[in-house]
DNA sequence: TCAACGGTTGAACAGTTGTTCAACTATGGC
DNA sequence: GCCATAGTTGAACAACTGTTCAACCGTTGA
């Protein structure tokens, strides 16, 4: 029986929450998840990892294509880094940011076809 | 030859930006797609998609399970159903929610690919 | 018809986020 | 060394987001 706390409602499918918390991971923390779909939930973002998954790129081309500051583009450029998104190789005054791996094309994929109904 | 405009960079790689420029997909908004992803980008939305995922379950169960109130979590299942993920049906006073297709669980599987490496 | 309960809503609030601006570092050419 | 250029950074600001609170709606059962 479950006990009354001082909420605002009552449970009333015990059997489905036992059944759900037992299914959920160790913890039930999606934090590091979160961070990651964070990434790919704002337009300029999403534009860089798009670019990038074209062609390496330098801060100042990416500003070009995307009509913004070097210096939005660098601000930008540093949560993908930690996300681990994006690497950089610097040659000579030029940085250039390519793709850490593929997971973003698949991301990137698995999105659209929800989109695309 | 690109004209000088009152910008803080100059472009280095015209063909890169050319060549990005044309696979860019019409009118290069990613709008839709950030959208979905901000679904994704929360901790309790997570939670709830996960739980949905394992089984139909209505807001007083979600609270109790989220330990969270029934105010947040419906106010977290409104964009939810905007955004077409999650679907629901009444029953007398009780409003259940499942998953709205299976679109969800692949953007989970995908994005937890790159957390685990 | 009325109370009780499941659920939704809007305003308010704190916390977060994206861009700008100015200052800064780093590399290369003179 | 000095300057120009590529890029980064931190503070500031407005815009946005998630939770709370109180009020509300919808359905059921007495």
């Amino acid at each position: 029986m479950a006990e009354k706390l001082s909420r605002d409602y009552d449970v009333i499918h015990e059997d489905v929450i036992n059944k759900v918390r037992t299914l959920m991971p160790a913890g039930m923390d999606f934090s590091d998840l979160a961070e990651l779909y964070k990434m790919f939930a704002d337009n300029t973002r999403l534009k860089i990892l798009w670019a990038l998954n074209c062609n390496e790129m330098c801060v100042c081309d990416l500003a070009a294509l995307l009509g913004m500051s070097k210096s939005a583009i660098s601000h930008q450029l540093k949560p993908l880094r930690i996300a681990n998104l994006v690497k950089y190789n610097r040659n000579g005054k030029v940085v250039y940011y390519s793709l850490a791996d593929d997971h973003v094309k698949s991301i990137f994929d698995t999105g659209l076809e929800h989109i695309n109904e």
